[in-house]
DNA sequence: GAAATGACAGAGT
DNA sequence: GACTCTGCCATTT
């Protein structure tokens, strides 16, 4: 375990359902911008059932990825309410969360 | 301690 | 607009 790994752990609990964060965003709000690979490197390992890493997707509204685990992501998305289409997300915008966009 | 891997991001074609 | 290539950071071996 490592302090980043609680750190990006912590921003991606605090994604409440109907919203989804990109790995970027989660790596700066984690206070290292531009290591999205490492947050994802980190959810992979992460087995935190606290953490809804499926609201967790790659830039540009792309579930991102990896293979089947991107189809599950889709799955848990549009039953809470973010619209997918085929491998990327919408709106994106409207469901884009952002520490400040917690609930307006 | 160093090298390779990996759920990504951004720019270019 | 979609696909491909390179670059970055942290973790793991």
């Amino acid at each position: 375990m490592t302090p980043f790994s609680t750190r990006v752990l912590s921003l991606v609990r605090r994604i409440p359902a109907g919203r989804v964060a990109t790995y970027g965003d989660i790596a700066r709000l984690a206070g290292h911008p531009g290591a999205a690979r490492a947050v994802g490197n980190v959810m992979r390992n992460s087995k935190w059932p606290d953490v809804p890493c499926h609201r967790v997707i790659a830039a540009g509204g792309r579930l991102g990825g990896y293979g089947g685990r991107a189809v599950l992501k889709r799955a848990l998305l549009l039953a809470e309410g973010v619209v997918v289409s085929g491998m990327r997300v919408r709106e994106l915008t409207r469901v884009h969360w952002t520490p400040k966009t917690t609930n307006k």
